[in-house]
DNA sequence: GACCTGCTGCGGCATG
């Protein structure tokens, strides 16, 4: 028989098992991918760990896979098995297609088990715990809470752990729940597995070390396949809004701030947008990324009349969460299917890896989140070979008046849109905040032992999640307080031997399906002038009294925070127009914020701005020049500064809390530090933070009212819980290194 | 006013 892929050219191919080099040949490959050639060494014995990282379309799961069927088919008894963790469970569906149709032939079982997967199919791995185990981190978390006392049967002969999509884990509190199940998973069949991580977005690959095995990181081997090299083509689009005079006519007329997003404010500039879209995106398959879902909701009505005026069939499907699974898979079956053409209007649910067939366009509406985000839609673009991958950005601008705030002066929007695109050429993108304590998961954690076991000791505890790395930065009193404030919280108590078991209310929670998330959906807080509901507010910045906010396109000040009720009371604010630009929430990194200032200080034009962008950029740069930004840091008057710090939102969240520590009452409005006070004082107040010893973060967060961001955060002890916000909300020491910074160049 | 992810066991009833 004559192969397509020779035993001659490859000596990994020559190592896999005899079926599997058969489904190999059934595929008509004509050789292995450079990935999946060099993962063949490295995971057949299964004596390490492994990280792959290629892109999407580089065969990722068959470069773990064939090694690791190899090493199963080899090694048949007893038989063994794989535990495979993935972030979506749609991406679990996808790969059961894939696994089960290369498995078939070798008469392994492949197994999903998920939320909507029926409780007779999870009874089948079960009682024959062999093959392949498709699960989420949840279900994992589930199994460990409500079958503790089986898991030891049905994972001794795990021989490995396969994380899919390591890169969308690390940094989150769901990413610290997976480092301690797999820990945990270890600790239960009594050794260590090795554990193979699949991505296509890594940056820095140490980081992605450190969390795949935390305490022996420089041990993993890594595959890195060499990246295409694609060719990518840009074109940002710069829009005017309307006047702003009517902007404020509409806001008196209606002065909720919920119901008003979508009035006819900005929707002439957004049906502009959403012809254009109509114009050059109709034909093909692609992806609109309008960052929101009332937006995403907005477009794809329009563009779908669009096509109903025209009498042709609709192309465009929206996408979001909030979306029923029905609706969703709708839009990813046309995308899939690809003709007739179909474009999906959508948020970042369509970034990660589920197959959404070959896509022509991205099209981005406003500032994109991040570069890493970018990277990810970017990523979806222009597979085939020779094709290359289109970017489409719109922004939009207000025209200006002299009440304009600095940020709609200096055009942020398009500026960071501008220099995201940059960085993006370059290769670079944010790498993920690793260092976050999160101990909420670790009161989570505490819990899921304590009820897989049947009661723990604290030295247990203690040493399988402390001890063994999962949470190596929470100290001995640190997790002593912990326990104890459970304790008083009625989540555990101790019996006379010592054993700490469920409390009350530890039972009542441990007993509901919603234990098993990590996560939870953000804490909205109801906005109160004068008794009534402004609307409510997702609070992602540190909250202090006195603080102004930016609310229903009106400035507020902070009179009062009720955590208990989740209520902020406010009243009115005076100052100058809102800026438009609202940064979407999201932590600009101190890398963008830089290369923002590039983009401002430089003279020549940018060659893939259309011309109103690039007048856009132009009086952006005049602006930047003649407020004098180029040389100084901190302008304005006697009485209010702004300070200029080219920072990223951590860096800034944590400067302006530095400035209110030492008298200086200060808000951090993203592009600019808004001080109360003129230029000498704010100079004399950087130079005491520069030299400020932040080792304790005690006296510095004692004032801020809504530290409270993870599922368990209510349950950590005051010290605990400014440690755990400080390692994920502030950079603490680069606020105090910028502030020695402009103090000196001042 | 970003966005996203995920979820058991068991009783009761109908059906083959």
């Amino acid at each position: 028989m004559s192969s397509p892929v020779s035993s001659s050219e490859s000596s990994s191919f020559e190592r896999l098992h005899p079926e599997v080099q058969q489904w190999v040949w059934s595929q008509g490959w004509t050789s292995l991918r450079d990935a999946q050639e060099w993962a063949v060494p490295a995971l057949v014995g299964a004596d390490r760990d492994v990280i792959i990282a290629a892109s999407t379309a580089a065969g990722k799961t068959e470069a773990a896979f064939l090694p690791i069927l190899t090493n199963l088919l080899n090694n048949s008894e007893p038989a063994g098995a794989v535990l495979y963790i993935s972030p979506l469970k749609a991406l679990i569906n996808d790969q059961w297609d894939r696994l089960s149709r290369l498995c078939e032939r070798l008469e392994l079982p492949v197994v999903a088990w998920h939320g909507d997967v029926a409780a007779s199919k999870k009874q089948r791995f079960l009682k024959s715990p062999k093959g392949i185990l498709l699960i989420t981190p949840e279900s994992l978390e589930a199994l460990f809470v409500n079958r503790g006392s089986s898991l030891p049967e049905a994972f001794q002969n795990l021989r490995y752990i396969v994380v899919d999509e390591l890169h969308a884990f690390i940094g989150s509190e769901r990413g610290k729940q997976l480092q301690s199940l797999m820990q945990r998973v270890e600790s239960v069949v009594g050794r260590a597995l090795p554990r193979v991580g699949l991505s296509a977005t890594l940056g820095e690959m140490s980081l992605a070390r450190k969390f795949l095995r935390p305490a022996r990181a420089d041990d993993i081997t890594v595959i890195e396949s060499k990246s295409s090299g694609q060719e990518l083509q840009v074109q940002v689009r710069g829009y005017m809004e309307q006047p702003m005079q009517q902007l404020v006519a509409e806001y008196l007329g209606h002065a909720s701030a919920d119901d008003g997003a979508d009035k006819e404010d900005t929707s002439g500039t957004k049906a502009a947008i959403a012809g254009h879209l109509y114009k050059v995106l109709r034909g093909h398959n692609n992806l609109i990324f309008p960052n929101r879902r009332q937006e995403v909701e907005w477009f794809a009505d329009r563009l779908r009349s669009l096509c109903e005026n025209d009498g042709v069939p609709n192309e465009f499907w929206p996408h979001h969460g909030s979306l029923s699974k029905e609706l969703r898979q709708d839009a990813e079956r046309a995308l899939k299917a690809g003709d007739p053409p179909a474009s999906a209007v959508c948020t970042t649910t369509l970034e990660l890896g589920i197959d959404i067939g070959n896509i022509r366009t991205v099209a981005q509406i406003g500032c994109p989140p991040s570069v890493a985000s970018l990277r990810q839609r970017l990523g979806r673009s222009g597979r085939r070979p020779g094709e290359p991958a289109m970017l489409r950005a719109y922004c939009r601008e207000r025209p200006l008046t002299d009440q304009s705030d600095l940020s709609d002066q200096l055009r942020e929007g398009l500026v960071q849109t501008i220099a995201m695109i940059r960085l993006l050429t370059t290769g670079w993108f944010e790498p993920p905040r690793s260092g976050g304590l999160h101990a909420s998961t670790l009161v989570q954690q505490c819990l899921s032992s304590i009820a897989q076991l049947g009661g723990a000791s604290v030295v247990q505890l203690w040493g399988s999640l402390i001890a063994s790395g999962s949470f190596a930065s929470v100290t001995k009193p640190d997790f002593l307080a912990l326990l104890k404030g459970m304790g008083e919280k009625e989540l555990i108590v101790q019996d006379s031997s010592g054993l700490l078991l469920p409390g009350e209310l530890g039972e009542r929670l441990i007993n509901h399906y919603e234990f098993y998330t990590a996560f939870t959906s953000d804490e909205e807080f109801r906005l109160l002038l004068d008794g009534k509901s402004l609307g409510s507010l997702p609070v992602s910045k540190p909250l202090t009294k006195g603080q102004r906010i930016i609310f229903g396109g009106r400035r507020w000040q902070v009179q009062d925070v009720d955590l208990e009720a989740k209520v902020i009371v406010v009243t009115p604010a005076r100052g100058g127009e809102p800026p438009q630009f609202d940064g979407l929430g999201a932590q600009v990194d101190d890398r963008v914020r830089l290369e923002m200032r590039n983009v401002l200080m430089e003279t020549t034009s940018c060659p893939f701005l259309d011309k109103h962008a690039q007048a856009l950029l132009e009086e952006a740069r005049s602006n930047f020049r003649a407020l004098g930004l180029g040389d100084a840091a901190i302008i304005g008057s006697a009485s209010v500064s702004h300070v200029a710090t080219w920072r990223g939102d951590y860096t800034n969240d944590a400067l302006a809390l530095l400035l209110m520590h030492v008298g200086i009452q200060c808000e951090n409005t993203g592009l600019f530090l808004k001080v109360a006070f003129g230029g000498e004082d704010t100079l004399r107040a950087l130079r005491v933070v520069g030299q400020m010893d932040i080792s304790d973060v005690e006296p510095v967060l004692e004032n801020v009212e809504n530290m409270i961001r993870e599922k368990w955060d209510w349950a950590l002890p005051r010290s605990l819980l400014m440690k755990t916000f400080a390692s994920s909300h502030l950079d603490l020491q680069a606020a105090v290194n910028t502030a020695r910074l402009l103090s000196l160049e001042s």
